[in-house]
RNA sequence: GGAGGGGUACCCAAGCGGUCAAAGGGACCAGACUGUAAAUCUGGCGGCUCAGCCUUCGAAGGUUCGAAUCCUUCCCCCUCCA
């Protein structure tokens, strides 16, 4: 087991497994150089090092434990270089808090079959040429979408580019595979990202830390939506010297397939861990879906939606609450039954937005194509998301969890 | 007063004898969005008892099997010359 300085993870209260879930939601406070988190947690994306809409002094005050930066983008704009002269991106960008690069794995997904439909968890739908050159052996290969030129990305690269961009938490390396792949292509994908999680293992030890410090390496399950699959991955995965495990790739077409997913991939990591390493779910954050992951001891979650939904224009509210239909966890402002609404965003919410402006305000922002509407939206939507989590934790810490649940998803 | 140009659906604007309920934009009304090529994308947008029918392209007449498209008169608007 690999030492990491400067960081720790202690399980502070895990809770009372419910029927039929495997793993149980537990309550812990990861340590790194920059802070420590209190999970279950929820990341948010600064993929270029701007949580969009939302300044770090603000991020901050609506409470925001880490955000996320992503290796591609920053290794195409600004330059990994260039972050690093700058004093790393903690500095760059006026975060002192925790934070974790994403390894552009997901890149391999997102710019290879962007035109398919109902991906990993479903997509948009429209159809762009794909930038994904290749993926071999060595790794994967891209044409810019900056330049054109054409761009190697390495699991070396990826850990390199990571040290310099310094985030405290980094992970491997992996072929985020899609929906629409079969078995024989996910295994022969789940053992290519098994021999770059090794490789990235050895470059990761190579180099002493990043450019603001000590770093904590993550690896991440594949195996898409097959149980053995899942399951070797999972059990490869926990023997490696990783601070921490992600759990990534195919989640299943619907929420429901997702739940079991990622059942399959937390039984073993559950079992086969030791002690206990944070686990984190890449890219998931609905509110149904925060509840599902931790009752299954996910510890923390990152998605763009709260910063994406803010720039379309919505925002998210309580489904329980009843102001939506059918469950859904988000208001249009652009709707128009908004136009005369003088009331608060979110009745239930203390964030910046919801305290100082009106719906209708919000309303005619939004229409008015204001940048002031994506801000106040964006602000609004990660205070959101941490009081979720906050309410989250406290669940778990009184043992209340099925009936919180059920207050934030059914009312 | 003279010479030209123009009036098209909520707005701008194509069309210039049939394939036109009428291209494109915008506005408007909705929807989608889950490790961000995303301040993006998709759909709807005259009316109805809706695979059809009705009303519509400044107004009224007319030519034609058939007109937003051609002719006549009238009403507005713009440019230039007096």
């Amino acid at each position: 087991m690999s030492d990491y300085p400067g960081f720790a993870f202690e399980v502070t209260r895990t809770a009372t497994g419910e029927a039929g879930w495997p793993g149980a939601a537990r309550r812990g406070r990861i340590t790194t150089p920059h802070g420590e988190i209190e999970t279950p947690a929820f990341v948010f994306c600064a993929t270029r090092g701007a949580l969009r809409g939302v300044l770090p002094a603000q991020a901050r005050a609506e409470t925001t434990q880490i955000i996320l930066g992503n290796t591609y983008h920053l290794m195409l704009q600004p330059g990994a270089e260039r972050v690093a002269q700058l004093g790393g991106l903690h500095r760059m960008m006026g975060w002192d808090g925790p934070m974790l690069t994403d390894s552009g794995g997901f890149q391999i997904f997102s710019l290879g079959r962007g035109g398919d439909q109902q991906e990993i968890k479903g997509s948009r739908t429209d159809i762009r040429d794909p930038s994904l050159l290749a993926i071999d052996e060595a790794g994967a290969s891209f044409r810019s979408y900056i330049d054109g030129s054409k761009v190697t990305l390495t699991p070396e690269d990826s850990i390199r580019i990571q040290r310099q961009i310094g985030a405290d938490i980094i992970l491997v390396l992996d072929e985020c595979t899609p929906y629409h792949v079969d078995r024989d292509y996910t295994a022969r994908s789940m053992e290519l990202t098994h021999r770059w999680a090794s490789r990235s293992i050895a470059a990761f030890g190579e180099a002493e830390k990043g450019s603001a410090g000590p770093q904590g390496l993550y690896g991440i399950v594949q195996g898409g939506v097959y149980e053995d699959l899942r399951r070797e991955s999972a059990e490869f995965t926990a023997a490696q010297p990783y601070f921490g495990y992600a759990v990534g790739g195919c989640l299943g077409g619907t929420p429901e397939e997702m739940d079991e997913v990622v059942a399959l991939a937390m039984a073993p990591l559950n079992a086969a861990t030791p002690s206990a390493r944070p686990t984190h779910l890449l890219g998931v954050g609905s509110v149904r879906d925060v509840w599902f992951g931790i009752a299954k001891g996910i510890d923390t979650f990152d998605c763009v939606n709260p910063t994406r939904l803010a720039r379309h224009g919505s925002a998210f509210i309580r489904p329980g609450l009843g102001e939506t239909e059918d469950g859904r966890e988000f208001i249009n402002l652009k709707n128009a039954r908004f136009r005369e609404d003088d009331g608060p965003l979110d009745p239930e919410c203390n964030c910046a937005t919801c305290t100082t402006v009106s719906r209708a305000y919000l309303h005619h922002l939004v229409k008015a194509g204001e940048l002031n509407a994506v801000s106040l939206l964006a602000v609004h939507n990660v205070r959101f998301m941490n009081r979720l989590l906050e309410d989250v934790r406290a669940a778990i810490d009184n043992d209340d969890i099925a009936a919180r649940r059920a207050y934030w998803i059914d009312g």
